[in-house]
DNA sequence: CCTCTCCCAGGAGACGGG
DNA sequence: GCCCGTCC
DNA sequence: ACATCCTGGGAGAG
C-alpha cells in the first residue's frame, strides 16, 4: 500500500511537512485507527511456535482464533498508558477496490485455494490455508466487543476505514489518523502519524505528516495533489513508465490536472496503460475536472476519479455522518 | 537530473523475566 | 538493553 | 506471511 516516492518527494519538495517526535509529545491526542488494518496485521503476526514446527496462531479453546485480541488489547493498553486515545473505525461496506490490486488479491487468492484442494500433504495444506487468512466479521466483532469493555471508542464507518478516519480528524472529532499508509492523505487527513504502535523503547520515532503543509509545499490543489499520487503510482492503477514522482509533479503543476497531463503527453513516447484516466480515454467522460470534485458526496475516494465508468459506491449518506459523529462523542469520554 | 531495475538486508505484535 | 519464550 | 513476503536503500545503466 501507499503512495511510490511519496515520503520522498515531500521530503525533498514540500519541507517541513514531516517531521518526527516522541511518541510521548502525543500525549493527550485522540487518534483514529483503522482496525481492520490492525486486526489483519495481528492475525497474520501473532503465532506461536514459529521456531519449531507449527506455527499457529492463538486460539481458544473450541480453536478460535484469539491472536486478534491479544493484539489489539496490547496495543490500546500501551497508547492509553501513554495517554493517546485511540478511536477505532471498522470498515463497512467493502470499498471498490480498484481492478488491479482486488484483481491481483483475487488472483492470489484463487490460486491459494487451489492448491490447497489439490494439496495432500498436511503441511502443504497448512501453508496455502493460511494464505486465505482475512479478517472476517468475527474478528471485527470480537474487537468491538473488547475496546467496549475497555471502555474506548470504536467507529462503524459506512465505506473505507481510511477515508472514515480523515473524516474525524477533519471534523475535529480526534486530532490526526494513525496509520502506515500514506494514502491517507488522499484523503485530507490534517495530520497523519506512522510508527504510532512504536513505544519509546523502540528505534524509530512517531512520523507526522501535515496535510496542508504538504499541499502548500508542492503548490497543490487537493484535487492536484490526488493526480500525482495517482501519477506516480498507487494500489489501484498501474504507472506510465518514464514518469516517477518528479516528473509527475512538475507534470500536475504544468497542466493542471492529470485529464490534461494524460492529453499532452507524447502517446510514443510514453505508454499509458489501457484503461486509464479518462484523459487517456477517447470517450470523454462529461466533463472530467468535475469528477475529482468532491460534490458528488463522496468522501475523500478521490482517486475515484479514474472509475467513473463504474458503479459509483453509493455516497455516505447524512445520517452516516452524524452517527460517526455522535461515536465519536463517546471518544470525549473515554 | 530522473527513472528503472536489480540486489540485498532487514523487518514483519507486544510483553516481560533473566 | 538484549534475548527469547510466551500470549490461547 | 516466518521453510515467506514485502519494503526500502543503494548501485548502476539508460
Amino acid at each position: 500500500m501507499g503512495i511510490k516516492g511519496l515520503t520522498k518527494l515531500l521530503n525533498d519538495e514540500a519541507p517541513g511537512c514531516i517531521k518526527e517526535a516522541e511518541l510521548s509529545s502525543y500525549t493527550g491526542r485522540k487518534v483514529a485507527i483503522d482496525a481492520s488494518m490492525a486486526l489483519y496485521q495481528f492475525i497474520i503476526a501473532i503465532r506461536s511456535g514459529s521456531e519449531g514446527f507449527a506455527a499457529q496462531v492463538l486460539t481458544n479453546e473450541q480453536g478460535e482464533i484469539t491472536s486478534h485480541i491479544q493484539g489489539i488489547f496490547n496495543r490500546t493498553i500501551r497508547m492509553l498508558t501513554n495517554g493517546i486515545k485511540p478511536v477505532y473505525v471498522f470498515d463497512g461496506k467493502p470499498p471498490t477496490l480498484k481492478s488491479g490490486e482486488l484483481a491481483k488479491r483475487m488472483a492470489r487468492r484463487q490460486e491459494a485455494q487451489s492448491k490447497l484442494e489439490a494439496a495432500e500433504s498436511v503441511e502443504d495444506k497448512e501453508k496455502y490455508g493460511k494464505r486465505l487468512t482475512r479478517v472476517t466479521r468475527k474478528h471485527s466483532e470480537d474487537a468491538m466487543k473488547l475496546l467496549r469493555l475497555m471502555g474506548v471508542p470504536v467507529v462503524q464507518a459506512p465505506c473505507e476505514a481510511e477515508a472514515q478516519c480523515a473524516e474525524l480528524a477533519r471534523a475535529g472529532k480526534v486530532w490526526a489518523t494513525g496509520t502506515e499508509d500514506m494514502d491517507a492523505l488522499c484523503f485530507r487527513t490534517p495530520k497523519l502519524l506512522r510508527r504510532l504502535t512504536f513505544g519509546a523503547a523502540n528505534k524509530q520515532p512517531v512520523m507526522e505528516v501535515d496535510y496542508q503543509k504538504a499541499i502548500d509545499g508542492l503548490g497543490l490543489t487537493y484535487e492536484q495533489f490526488v493526480d500525482l499520487c495517482i501519477l506516480c503510482g498507487c494500489d489501484y492503477t498501474d504507472t506510465i513508465k518514464g514518469i516517477g514522482p518528479k516528473t509527475a509533479l512538475k507534470l500536475v503543476r504544468t497542466h493542471g490536472s492529470i485529464a490534461n497531463v494524460v492529453r499532452s503527453l507524447d502517446k510514443k513516447k510514453y505508454q499509458v496503460p489501457a484503461g486509464w484516466i479518462k484523459g487517456s480515454n477517447p470517450a470523454p467522460s462529461a466533463k472530467p475536472d468535475e469528477a475529482t470534485e468532491g460534490e458528488d458526496g463522496l468522501e475523500g475516494e478521490g482517486a475515484s476519479n479514474k472509475e467513473n465508468s463504474e458503479k459509483n459506491e453509493s455516497a455516505p449518506p447524512e445520517s452516516d455522518e452524524k452517527k460517526k459523529a455522535e461515536d465519536a462523542e463517546k471518544a470525549d469520554d473515554a
